[in-house]
DNA sequence: CCAGCCAGTAATTTATAAATTTTATACTTT
DNA sequence: AAAGTATAAAATTTATAAATTACTGGCTGG
């Protein structure tokens, strides 16, 4: 008997609004379209080859997600930045991500480490840029870079903070976007990844927040050192 | 010299997207919407007057929310209810207000500690029930309630962080109201408060904190114990 | 009994129209 | 004559109505 009233099928064929939502929400987080940008519904229609309604709830949804904000009859516009924000995602994330984290460790079980253990080593073997000399950013280290952290959390108990800490980290990805594009990351950022993975392994919480805190804050110093050289 | 770019004149003129939208979102937090309906376009339609493209727009923006469920192309939903989500919501609350709180106390003002007295006497002269008699949600009480529990967690300097406790509140607010439309509380909810500005004022965090969480977990207990009840 | 087809229904999208804001122009006032 | 205000035109956003597309449930035939 099949009494699937929530069938959970995997929901492949998406609609345009859901098609169209994800572009623009990719765009907005790699500053293709950069920061406080107007959205005219003309320019949008024929950059991305979709009409009006469903753009309109791409909109409307990115909206709520404080990707865009919306004034009322004069239209949509990219959420700007400002060194401002930069400080409180960052000083939440801390907060929210520690606590998680805490709460993760907590919960602990042998696949969780192993599959963190996993998730380093991908992240270990992927190369930071495409190109041996110039930077270019390689999409396949920001998959495994996010999945990693993603794992450190993942057994906190609670969807909805799972779901926060996803938002900020979007939000924040942006800032990271934009200095990128100007600044090769001199940081040796993968140092910092298995540090936190060695104290997550050695069951010292403390170690392993701190650590985890202070990573999310140096990458912060480093775009808000050059803050004002990336808005040009 | 006037020299407005960004004119911060208040945007009264609401749209009708954002007009439905508040009106679509008080009445499922209020269970008018009862958890699980489906959302039909042209019952919504007639309902509350408005055209379809409005409609969309506010679905929209309240799935990003999570108070409704799109499944495409099969319609809209009222997210259900269950009793992990309570918990997982509870669970949650009170670990960020836990630590918003905290933060509101180390950055306590005089003004604060004011504004939270008085927003403690609005909430104890406002009475619970409209009749004396037989229980009557008063909006009023909800009205204060919620800006004492907002005066105590706003000193902690992360919008992002306020956003999503006011969030947590709204998801909450749909249980209690399910909750109270059918048995009376018959909790002493005031003595509680009156213990949490006791120890806001007495500087006292860690007790401060722990009595909020208390608060929580007890309105969660209450609806949690008959849940199955609700659902007839 | 199951697969595939054919209404009927509902969701999604396009196309059209109405309302609002912005820009441009003309006019008054100092 | 310059500055500011009022009026008119253009552009854009918002909303309605129509058309398209996809799903639902029953039915037929294998």
């Amino acid at each position: 008997m099949n009494s699937d009233l929530q069938t959970p099928r995997a929901d492949q064929p998406a609609t345009l609004a859901t098609t169209i939502y994800a572009r623009l929400k990719a765009d907005i987080l790699t500053t293709r379209l950069e920061p406080g940008r107007k959205l005219q519904s003309r320019f949008l229609m024929e950059q991305y080859n979709v009409g009006q309604t469903p753009l309109r709830e791409a909109l409307n949804r990115l909206t709520t997600e404080e990707f865009v904000v919306g004034m009322e009859q004069r239209g949509f516009y990219v959420k700007e930045v400002s060194k401002d924000e930069l400080q409180e995602l960052t000083k939440t994330r801390c907060w929210v991500e520690g606590l998680a984290l805490r709460e993760s460790m907590q919960n602990a079980t042998q696949t969780w480490e192993e599959a963190l253990l996993v998730a380093h080593h991908r992240l270990d073997r992927t190369p930071r840029s495409l190109k041996p000399d110039t930077f270019e950013n390689n999409p396949d280290w920001e998959k495994v870079h996010r999945a990693f952290h993603a794992t450190l959390i993942g057994l906190c108990g609670s969807r909805p903070l799972l779901g926060f800490c996803e938002q900020l980290a979007d939000r924040l990805y942006r800032y990271r976007m934009m200095s990128i594009a100007k600044a090769y990351p001199a940081r040796k950022v993968g140092a910092e990844h298995s540090h936190i993975l060695q104290a997550v392994l050695a069951k010292n919480s403390e170690q392993a927040v701190h650590l985890l805190q202070q990573h999310y804050q140096r990458t912060a110093d480093v775009i808000y050192s050059d803050f004002d050289g990336l808005l040009s």
